[in-house]
DNA sequence: TTGTATGCGTTATCAT
DNA sequence: ATGATAACGCATACAA
């Protein structure tokens, strides 16, 4: 039986003497069609091992029941668990996901988006990268009816949704909660301020310090990269400060991590001396030596409500897309690394 | 310009008063075509922000350029790596990535791989999910000509590729790794036997017990869930033994986390008393409190050379898919959870 | 209820 | 070098 997958409705009518209109009809459950020759095509279909050809249905419908995702790395926790959601939700609606890094270049986040839109995606998910600031690729986007929805990473386009959590929140928690130890002198670790995520962490640890009256200090701010090593340098730089801070309210749990080690090994005891404060609930920041407080994005979530306004949209047949901005509530997972309370408890 | 993306060779052929056959002609290349026309046809394209259609093209050639990669979940970092590595190394090939989950149901794999099928992929990846005992739906690929490739837990299937890591020897290194920090009588913490990786790294670390003299004992031997509760529950059934263990080979670093757990909180110091070995190079061990000796199954280079092996056979257009079983070598991490020369320094 | 014919956007074959 | 036409597999408007 080696069909080579290329039986098509033509191969069933004439089967049957039928018309392969017919066998559209009936495997597409259209109304028009009496129960026998319904059944009658749905048994030789199977008989046959007929495959219906999406490929064929899509050219002909202008709907492909593809999407994409396009984000910096597939395999960094927090985008692979957005991933996921998006699949898990958009997969019982016949949807499949393509997926695209785009490693953090723009020029790739633009040639990811034209071959998406070659491979006549009905949707576009994505984060954008770093260095993106221009804005035309997805206007284009738009124009060419797809929809288009950003999640956590966005840029303000009229007529794109966002689905993001609520950043400036979340700085201020992470802050006021360093306060809340007790901790006066609190130095933030951001990313780069050209992504608004980063920008509004940054904003709410501001707010933060400046509603319980502490004056931010330029000087206490460093910008870092995502990772261990810039976390670790940037640790470094601050110790040298005269003043030194008491805690650190970081924008990422690999700094966090890197300026752990690196006050470790400057023998400061944490959270007795200073307390730190990442962010993304990172899987290794509660098996860590020092378990790592953070914020939880909920990235499952996000990815699941992303693709529930995708399909509103998709539902209803609006000329117009309608342009919906969900901002989801972070968490703060408040653990050793910034728990006096819990310190004080085993030093007794 | 709001052209909704419907620029076709034909809206082209009109413009420029030729057949649309010519545009298609200039537009890919082909050498029977002046190079004025080309040169004409290539910036009127452009003009017209003319995008082709990849659906259409796929049809027509039976060549979809895509490929779908099915795993159990996508957020963990194993597989999430293993799809980066394919995406990166198809990607330039002009190849999308299409990504669905099993979550390790045998049935919803077979939905997949349908539906995969449907959507004319032209080649499919996996890892078997635990429940998969048929193989019916793997043959079914083969006959309807699409590539499959297995990589890390695959089934015996002709004509299907694979790439694993070398599971029999890793089980054997850390096996022997544990011997050689001074362990006489080592536990192992198995998964489900039904997937050959699990019957490998378990047949490595008897043949490893055995070639130094150590006699397998089956109540040693401890069938797990790859997660930290079962992995808790294994360790507590394990010290209820008369004769304890000193030492544990875990097929999983969950389990072997929820170990670490559950002996430390008995009062286990490791890896004095105890020495612990998991599986994985999960991101988290090496931040551990105690970091883990684990096994590194270069995940990204799967999925690269997965991809690689991919790529031979579109190109060799045998008609008979040849067959390619690669087999990498397992990394042994060692770190302090079983490195008992490193606790001695300390010690002193 | 069923058949006929057409088109989705491309490319390839055959002419010219 | 270029044009006309058919075909990929399917779904629908229109006829019957």
């Amino acid at each position: 039986m080696k069909d080579n997958g290329k039986v098509t409705i033509y191969d069933i009518s004439k089967r049957l003497n039928v018309s392969a209109a017919t066998v559209s009809r009936a495997l597409n459950n259209n109304p028009k069609i009496s129960s026998k020759t319904r059944e009658l095509v749905f048994t030789t279909a199977k008989e046959m091992n007929y495959k219906q050809n999406r490929l064929a249905q899509a050219l002909k419908s202008g709907k492909s029941k593809n999407v994409g995702v396009i984000v910096p790395y597939i395999n960094r926790n927090f985008f692979s668990s957005i991933i996921r959601g998006i699949e898990e939700e958009l997969g019982p609606h016949g949807y499949h996901v393509i997926i695209c890094q785009t490693h953090e270049q723009m020029d790739t986040e633009m040639e990811q988006i034209n071959t998406l839109l070659n491979t006549q995606v009905d949707g576009i998910f994505m984060s954008i990268s770093k260095s993106t600031t221009n804005i035309d690729h997805f206007t284009k986007v738009l124009q060419e009816g797809k929809f288009l929805i950003f999640f956590d990473r966005k840029l303000d386009v009229p007529g794109v949704s966002s689905v993001v959590i609520d950043d400036f929140k979340a700085g201020y928690m992470s802050t006021a909660h360093l306060i809340s130890q007790g901790c006066k002198r609190i130095a933030h670790f951001s990313g780069d301020l050209n992504l608004e995520i980063y920008k509004n962490r940054h904003d709410g640890y501001i707010s933060a310090l400046e509603n319980h009256g502490l004056k931010p200090d330029p000087r206490y701010i460093f910008t870092t990269l995502s990772n261990v090593e810039s976390g670790a340098a940037a640790a470094r730089k601050m110790w040298e400060l005269k003043e030194k801070p008491d805690a650190v309210f970081s924008a990422s749990d690999y700094t966090a991590l890197g300026a752990v080690q690196e006050l470790k090994k400057q023998g400061v005891r944490i959270p007795e001396d200073f307390c730190i404060s990442g962010f993304s609930n990172e899987p290794f920041t509660q098996y860590m030596e020092l378990p790592m407080s953070s914020i939880d994005q909920t990235p499952l979530r996000m990815g699941q409500i992303a693709a529930q306004v995708f399909l509103e949209q998709v539902d209803s047949d609006q000329e117009l897309s309608i342009e919906k901005k969900v901002v989801l509530s972070p968490e703060l997972m408040v653990r050793k690394s910034s728990n006096r309370s819990l310190a004080e408890l085993k030093v007794q």
